[in-house]
DNA sequence: CGCGCGATTGAGTAATTTCAAATCTAGTGG
DNA sequence: CCACTAGATTTGAAATTACTCAATCGCGCG
């Protein structure tokens, strides 16, 4: 499946389109491709984007003062990924966002996306429930981080994102969940 | 300030109505008291409402097999609580929200949100907004428990929200910081 | 073949939890 | 107004858990 049918797909689970709004949506988008390590923000940056994933696995993450990382959200097939902080408020960016494999993308532009919202009631509806969807997904991690130790938070994600489990490396499933990447090896064994 | 003047205030910061629209807008919300300790949600309960709150407070929370308490959000004047991922995806609630103080809310139902969104794109662009800002925030939450220490969380935690020191028991507010209130005690005497 | 990155293992240490008990406080009824 | 009580907070000590540091192992790639 092509970039575009993936983006038209996803967007239609939530509103539907006609083939001329799909198609002038669809105009905005920039498709970009990554290598591996590849930065597509780092911290200090004017954020001015957000992406699409259609291929690949994308980390957005930061670095502590003990140089100890920690992973926001890793970004799969059909997620988005930003600085959303720095996009929503014209923030300079807090957080990188690289590559963790190859990766294609789609690149949306934040007044694009305001101008397609402005232009288009359905647009700002699925941008709308987007984000209600997105804000759900974090109070469940937000959850789990407070009531599951290390392992059952582990062995979620595995469940939930069994495609992770060959796609990233350990230590970074590791700064994900919380827990050190030896720690988490020590869980592997069971 | 009236409920309605507040209600108003919030959302002109975010996008601008005029009278006869703000007064459609609220002819939607119900005015509600409520005691100390009474229950907005139960676990289980079917979620057909959200709550903006003009005063005292509110927590989201939930209680583990081992009878410990999580707190996912307090709400205090201004702030919106419900069981989002109920309301959003037509579940029953698997989260608890009750109030910390006696408190007076306005009550919104999920079909009159998604009915004044649909009628009024101004405000289907409040709540994509009101959402985008819910979800920065809730990012900064699971950073601040990824990368900070309890001491740290706790100190961050007064420092933005000063009135939460005197309105909401310590308990509490160890369950929402994911330390047991013991060990927040112990802080205490820095 | 050897290098380098990632993963694993062991041992000692630091931090937090649990359990138990004591102390403090605000609100209630007499 | 005072005594009482339930809830909230604090403290101590033992037990648990995850961490750090260091060393080793394994494997894919040049």
């Amino acid at each position: 499946m092509n970039g575009k049918d993936i983006l038209r797909k996803h967007m239609e689970q939530q509103v539907s389109l006609s083939d001329a709004e799909f198609d002038y949506i669809f105009a905005h988008f920039k498709p970009l491709s990554f290598k591996k390590k590849e930065q597509l923000i780092q911290i200090g940056d004017i954020v001015e984007n957000e992406y699409f994933v259609l291929s690949g696995c994308l980390s957005t993450y930061v670095v502590n003062d003990a140089q100890k990382m920690h992973i926001l959200q890793f970004a799969m097939t059909t997620w988005w990924a930003s600085d959303y902080q720095a996009l929503y408020k014209n923030e300079r960016a807090t957080v990188n966002v690289n590559c963790v494999s190859d990766a294609e993308v789609l690149c949306l532009a934040d007044k694009d996306r305001e101008k397609i919202c402005t232009e288009l009631h359905h647009v700002e509806r699925f941008f709308r429930w987007r984000s209600n969807g997105g804000y759900v997904s974090l109070q469940k991690r937000i959850l789990s981080l407070l009531n599951d130790d290390a392992q059952s938070r582990y062995e979620e994600l595995m469940h939930q994102y069994p495609a992770l489990y060959n796609l990233v490396p350990k230590h970074l499933i590791a700064a994900y969940l919380g827990v050190s990447r030896e720690t988490l090896s020590r869980f592997q064994r069971v």
